[in-house]
DNA sequence: AAAACTATCAACCGCTCCGGG
DNA sequence: ACCCGGAGCGGTTGATAGTTT
């Protein structure tokens, strides 16, 4: 891997940006971190702890600016970083997240204990991307011979314009299925619609929408919930979805984790929420599961998620719930 | 052996958000 | 209300190591 190497430590040295607070112009390197820099920034870390990066870079003795250290310490210098491949636990985590939260790798990370945005960003665009693809290739392949037609040809992307391709093994649906609930005959559509519309080959709707989840409180036990990462595959059931909504509401992770349905004027607590998932998934991250959380232990009732309520019509709901009949995966 | 290709990942860039003046 | 600077984030680049031809 890249080394820090003279010539290319030399190149950043013609850069001159002004320190801020104006005291006077001073170089800032760029490129490569020596490790002599290395040093300097983590000595003084260690030694003041966090502040004002510009401040640190100037004190710490680095000719950096303040956001190249702050991106060297986070990256690379902290001394909680984990090293080394990513285990299938944690690939299988990761995979499991990008398909709720998308490409929020803070997010991401922040539920990794020891790895960086960066690093899981990297792997994703290295790795896994590839793979999905190569996946996704295959998954074509099937799904012309099962008369798939063109739902399976705009698949190529989502609605963030990423690579779709997360699959759902026979198992997983059928979990999928044991969450959906009943009372569902009576909602604006029929079970069976919505059914079909889980059943997607590629895991993901004819828009390459990751297919929706429809709140069960009751049925979504803790079988379903932690079968993910036991499983080891890709796609599954997402237990994390299951947590954003109340009973009867379909969630659709490609948006967001929106709601649509009975509740869907209802808005949530984005931190409760987000601190109810990582205190989840670091259970999983140690090999415990505490099964599915419930709904409202998460959400209440009556809390606001700022300005990110979603309403039925906002959603192509017609073609959400078009060419149904045409799906060979599972008759129902 | 060497050229071509691929994978990996550190680090930069540009943007948004937020808080303070 | 507006401006400014810092922090943080995601996209992207490009160097290098490893692999294949």
């Amino acid at each position: 891997m890249r080394k820090p190497d003279q010539s290319e430590r030399e190149k950043g040295c013609n850069n001159i940006n002004v320190v801020s607070k104006g005291i006077m112009p001073m170089k800032t390197r760029k490129g490569l971190w020596s490790p002599e820099e290395d040093e300097k920034l983590m000595n003084y870390m260690l030694r003041n702890g966090h502040g004002c990066w510009t401040d640190i870079a100037r004190n710490a003795g680095l000719q950096r600016c303040g956001k190249s250290c702050r991106l060297r310490w986070i990256n690379y210098l902290r001394p909680d970083l984990k090293r080394g491949a990513f285990s299938p636990q944690e690939q299988d985590l990761i995979i499991h997240l990008h398909s709720v939260l998308g490409n929020r790798w803070s997010q991401i990370a922040a539920r990794l204990p020891g790895r960086t945005y960066n690093e899981i960003k990297n792997f994703w665009n290295s790795t896994i991307k590839k793979r999905l693809k190569t996946n996704k290739t295959d998954a074509s392949t099937i799904s012309q011979t099962d008369s798939m037609g063109d739902l399976s040809a705009d698949a190529s992307r989502d609605i963030t314009g990423s690579e779709p391709g997360m699959f759902m093994s026979i198992h997983d649906h059928e979990i999928m299925n044991n969450c959906i609930d009943s009372s569902l005959t009576s909602s604006t559509t029929t079970s069976s619609s919505v059914h079909n519309n889980l059943m997607f080959m590629n895991g993901h709707d004819q828009f390459g929408h990751l297919p929706p989840l429809v709140v069960d409180q009751t049925n979504c036990d803790s079988n379903g919930g932690s079968s993910f990462l036991e499983q080891g595959g890709y796609g599954g059931v997402l237990d994390v979805p299951y947590m954003f909504g109340m009973e009867n509401d379909i969630i659709n992770p490609a948006l967001g984790n929106r709601v649509i349905g009975e509740n869907a004027n209802a808005t949530f607590d984005h931190h409760e929420v987000d601190n109810k998932i990582t205190h989840h998934v670091n259970h999983h991250l140690n090999g415990v599961s505490d099964g599915n959380i419930k709904v409202e232990e998460v959400v209440g009732f009556g809390n606001n998620w700022a300005g990110e309520s979603f309403r039925i019509g906002e959603w192509d709901m017609e073609g959400f719930f078009a060419n149904v009949s045409s799906i060979p995966y599972i008759d129902f």
